[in-house]
DNA sequence: AATGAATGAGGATTCATTCAT
DNA sequence: AATGAATGAATCCTCATTCAT
């Protein structure tokens, strides 16, 4: 076997591993954890179910690895441009508009890690653990955030603010999810995001006086 | 009791199949519908798994015949004690507190209906089916509460509102199931109530002008 | 209940006993022995299993008792006139007709006891049985008729023309399932008829030397 | 042999397919297709459930794959070696006596073929469609030598000989199942062999004239 | 880096049959 | 004369996983 041949065998680990995420990241997203069968996803990206075993432990390790790519995939997705300042309004109606397109172009993540969140099996699954992992980062920066713009307000206050934030975002997601295009995400997001707005306003103001 | 008698106990349809899907019930509301094993149900009821299935056409029907029940169950659970008078507010709020309420009482029919409406297999499931029409009915009574409060509301207001009230709903729902009691859901439902009810009572008031 | 209801409850004994076996004549037909489920029957009659084990003591009696009574509609259809004068060569060429035309209008016998003769289960089914013995009958007539035609036949040329002309009917009889209408039974028969006609008449004459 | 030999004996797909078959075809040619339980074939080759469907489809493809098997096995035992010269008539009878001891030596084929193709199930199995093809075949190479035999016949002369011959190797082989040893298959066939001869000729010299 | 072959455990579902009413 | 309810055993087939190559 020549090294250009070998060299072409290594390069292609990388791009089997990739073609079973991608099929699994289907699937899973579709079926949930018991519903993703390992047949399945070897039918779906061609390669045999022993060579999945190759690339991942088992197949807790193959969702937890779904999990983890496709939360990199939408937070590449949500980022923001940077631009910190301006008015406060504007950079969480702006905030909330980014995460409304990046839930339409990536749910991937977001519906099969509700999926996973919901259930609620004797031993936990590594995919899931993951997903509550991320989704606690994702729930901190939320909170920074609010810290940031409403200087005045507690912890307590902060911790409601972030929950209702995440709820209404899961939920709307899950409308959406439901009721397909017929759901506006954007305008929702921008009505979610006035309504925590005022309401953070007003209780940082009430905590001023 | 004879003999006879304790070999196998009389004959009593209703009371197998309330045995069956009381443990359905809650099987599919922590493992969600793939999860649902028939054997788990039959270990949890007591009853063979040839005797579901006199019952039940298929895990497909059973998993239907749930999600039917556990909301009417819930439905029960929510109807408010008339005194439909009084201040609207109060309305709203008293509505929402009874919501919360009866989702930590009666949490199955929710977590099991928002498990398979996330799904997407290719060939739907009666059960997913079933919870997206319970779903729409529990809607048009929410829409149909908005409209009484704010008359001067267009269609597309109203609409906005009521998706954004069921959203909220589900959200915090999701909140309390992945953060156990550390969520506060009466008093994150009277958040979500009063936000909606200013928010309601602002666009009302800008129509009416 | 009046002595009016409690005959008609009897009459429908033998109508439910008839209905019973008109469905399991048709699915035997289809599906042979173990292809025929008493569920299925029961869904083809609208009785419910339960009611097919009251008139029939199990599957085994079910599908004999079918055997027989196809065995004698089969029989009603082949039945010559009478008329056993003439030639003899009409004589045989319209036997021949007439078993053509029965096994067209009534193959479930055949059908139906072909399957049962080619299985060789461990333990014998009673359908089979009867069916061979049925069969033994059926041959005998025929050996009956070639000794009267031909009376110069020993033992064993009788026998020899008898297998051979109710393998003859038999294959034929499996053609025409296969080919469906393209296969001329009628014309077949004929052929097969004359065949042996001239053939016996050939042997006859041998020994008559 | 190393220990882990004993343990799990080195993989050879193309020796368990064989055992597969080996068991399937003795199972099928006894009961049919509906008698052929997945289990009984496993403990007759040994391999556990799971392994046959590694190799097969599902029972299906089993069948299917048995047919085919079956029919290449009896197809090699009629086979005659070559010699296709000489008297008419003795190489018709050689045939005969070689369908006759193929029939003998390898019934499984037609034995299950039989079986399948009286059933009329709903949705037609693989293994009866199969059957019916390779009869095609073998029925195309009987007219094929009537045609070369008798170059004076027309097409529907010949393939109603065709259809008789056929008809008369399947009532035949079917007498000899039931039958058994007491029904002189080769004796049949030759007589079967002479009358066709005899009927052909004749017609052959009809149409000459 | 990959895979053909294998397997025990368990999946949903149907089976023939029973029995109290 | 009939049947609603029940059941143990069997059905076909899929599961996640392993392992020698």
């Amino acid at each position: 076997m020549t090294r250009q041949a070998t060299r072409k065998q290594r390069a292609n680990g990388v791009e089997s591993r990739r073609r079973i995420l991608d099929a699994a990241v289907e699937i899973a997203g579709e079926r949930g954890y018991e519903g993703t069968s390992i047949a399945a996803v070897s039918a779906q990206c061609g390669l045999p179910p022993s060579s999945i075993y190759w690339h991942f432990k088992d197949k807790d390790d193959l969702i937890a690895a779904v999990i983890e790519r496709s939360f990199e995939t939408w937070l590449a997705a949500v980022e923001l441009p940077g631009e910190e300042t301006g008015d406060p309004r504007e950079r969480v109606l702006a905030l909330a508009a980014n995460v409304a397109k990046s839930l339409v172009d990536a749910p991937d993540f977001l519906r099969l890690g509700l999926m996973l969140a919901l259930e609620r099996r004797p031993t936990e699954t590594r995919g899931r653990t993951v997903f509550l992992q991320v989704r606690e980062i994702a729930g901190a920066r939320i909170a920074q955030v609010i810290e940031e713009l409403f200087p005045a307000l507690d912890a307590a206050a902060v911790h409601t603010l972030t929950t209702y934030a995440v709820a209404g975002a899961d939920g709307l997601f899950v409308q959406r999810e439901i009721g397909g295009n017929s759901v506006d995400l954007a305008a929702m997001f921008e009505l979610h995001a006035r309504l925590l707005f005022d309401a953070a306003t007003a209780m940082n103001a009430e905590r001023t006086q």
